[in-house]
This record gives C-alpha cells, structure tokens and sequence, in this order.
DNA sequence: TTTATTTAGGATAATTTTGTCCGAAATAAA
DNA sequence: TTTATTTCGGACAAAATTATCCTAAATAAA
C-alpha cells in the first residue's frame, strides 16, 4: 500500500509530534530507535520532509526535528503520504493504465475509484493531533 | 497498490476469459500484445496463474492460455490478486508492524482497517464474468 | 576560539522487483 | 517420423527501492 519511506515518515512524524506538544525537540537517533527503522534511511526521509515544510530541523547540538505546534492540528495524514509517496495512489489507475480516466476506464475502475476515494477521504480527515494523541496516551504503538 | 507483475495478471487473465467466453485459447504473444505488458515477464505470471489453477495451459501448435468455462463466473478478482501478491495486502498492517494486531494498534489502525476491509469485499465481489463481460461489449479497455 | 554534537547531502551498496534470454519439453500437424 | 509451434523453467540482467557510509556544514556549549 505505502512505500517504506512512506511507513518510517509516518512514524517518525507522529512521534516527532508527540514529542513537540511538551516542547521537545527530538534526535535522529532517538527517532529511529522509537520507529524501529533504519537509521540513515530515515534522515533521508526526514531531510525530504523538512523540504516539504512538514517538520522543522536544526543542526548542532540540541538540535533535532519538531513540528510548530499550531501545525500538529492542521497537517493531515494526506500531506505526508503525499510528500513522500506523490499522488500515484490517489490518481492512478488501479491496472496501471497511463492515467486513470473515466472516459475509457479499465475493468477495474468503476469498482476501483470508490477505494481510492475512500483511502483519499480518510487521509484527509485523519488528522496528526488525532494519530499523536493515541500514541501519547498509549492507545497505539509504533514498535512491537 | 498492486504490484506490476498482479497488474498484468489481471489484465491478461480478464483477456484470457472473455477469449475462453468464445472457446478460443490465446498464445502469450497475442495476449502480451493486447495488454500491453512485457512478453517474457507476462509468460512468467501466467505460469504461476496456471500452477494456481486459476488458467490452463497448453503446450504445442494450437497451444495457448484458456480458463473453464465454468470457473469464469466463480473466480473473483480476490483470487488473482492473492494468487500473485499473496495476502499481505489484506491483513498487512497500514505502517508495517510485522502483524496488524487490534490489541495492539497502530496509530493508523482503526482508520486504516476500513479501507481494507472494503478493498479486500471489493475484490471478493466483483468476479472475472462480470470483468471480461465489460470489455467483451467495449465498455472497458486494458490499453490506452 | 575550540570542541562536540547534530543534520545535510553525495556516493555507494544491498535487496527486491521487474524484465530478458535461451534451451528443454510437450504436442499438433505435415 | 520430422518439423514447427508453444509453454516451461532456469539463469541472467536492468531498474527501482531500500539501506549504509562518510564528509561537510551548522551551531551550541565549553
Ligand atoms: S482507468 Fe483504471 S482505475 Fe480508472
Ligand atoms: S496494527 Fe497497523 S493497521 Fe492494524
């Protein structure tokens, strides 16, 4: 469904998050530790997400990814899938054709846009307050 | 979603049936040419669809790909996606957790269990008659 | 100013997925 | 029986994804 990059981004996202709404900024290698994914990959990935104004980084000692925290509420589960993974997964065709059209649909597609709009719905809709929140209070778990 | 090689196992299996739907059998060549898809990599896929039991297979002058008739209206997306991709896809956790446990969710779980389940009743319901049928009449297309 | 720490970024490697090549086996027709 | 045709199956190659390594740049603290 999501690539890797796409996984490790979403758990290091939120538990940078966790960690930002009491002010704390959080290392590189605490990050992967807490997601339970590699630790070099996981700076590209993060590096990509600082790109994308996602998450904030700073360098040299206490240094460390966090999120402005007016941001926690408005970033949704969409904008990070789509910074990494592009919007493939919400336009594309379900059979691979060049682009999805309704004009001269696949087999598939009658029964395939529903999915993909759903999946598109609740990532909109989820928001990274909601997903760090659960994190916090232990309802969910990045590692097992 | 799909990996390329079910993306084209799809394809060519939906070609195949509406073919059989007329007792005709189709050669690999023909049927890489109508899907668009690799020769050799194709010929690969339809091997282990025909090791699933999902196609026939015949060797030989007048040799060629074809499915029972019968089996047409019985075999259900489900069956080729699983039959390529295996079930990773249906039980898989959303963020790559080894296991997608309720007991023990992710952040994305709740939220992430719906798409499944809807993805995975999709691909239970819609069967191969229906999909041959629709590009059969020219309501579908498996090039562009 | 020096040092220690942390992210940035480029090069490189390993793994998986996708794709190719070719001879063997089967089999139908000449 | 010979030949032509077609799938089977193994080895191999290319491309994409995942992952590592190392040096540079920034920066906070000593
Ligand atoms: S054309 Fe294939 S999903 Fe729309
Ligand atoms: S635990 Fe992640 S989707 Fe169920």
């Amino acid at each position: 469904m999501f690539s890797k990059a796409c996984e490790y981004g979403i758990k290091a996202t939120i538990y940078i998050a966790v960690k930002s709404m009491r002010q704390e900024r959080v290392s590189l290698k605490e990050i992967a530790e807490e997601v339970n994914s590699p630790v070099a990959f996981t700076a590209k990935i993060l590096q990509s997400l600082a790109k994308s104004g996602i998450i904030d980084s700073h360098k040299g000692p206490t240094g460390g990814f966090q999120i402005e925290e007016a941001k926690i509420d408005t970033i949704k589960l969409h904008d990070i899938v789509h910074a990494i993974d592009g919007d493939k997964i919400f336009v594309g065709c379900g059979l691979g054709l060049e682009q999805c059209d309704a004009n001269q649909p696949c087999p598939v597609h009658d029964k395939f846009v529903g999915i993909r709009n759903n999946l598109k719905v609740m990532l909109q809709n989820t928001s990274l307050y909601e997903l760090a929140t659960g994190l916090d209070i232990g309802l969910t778990h990045l590692k097992r």
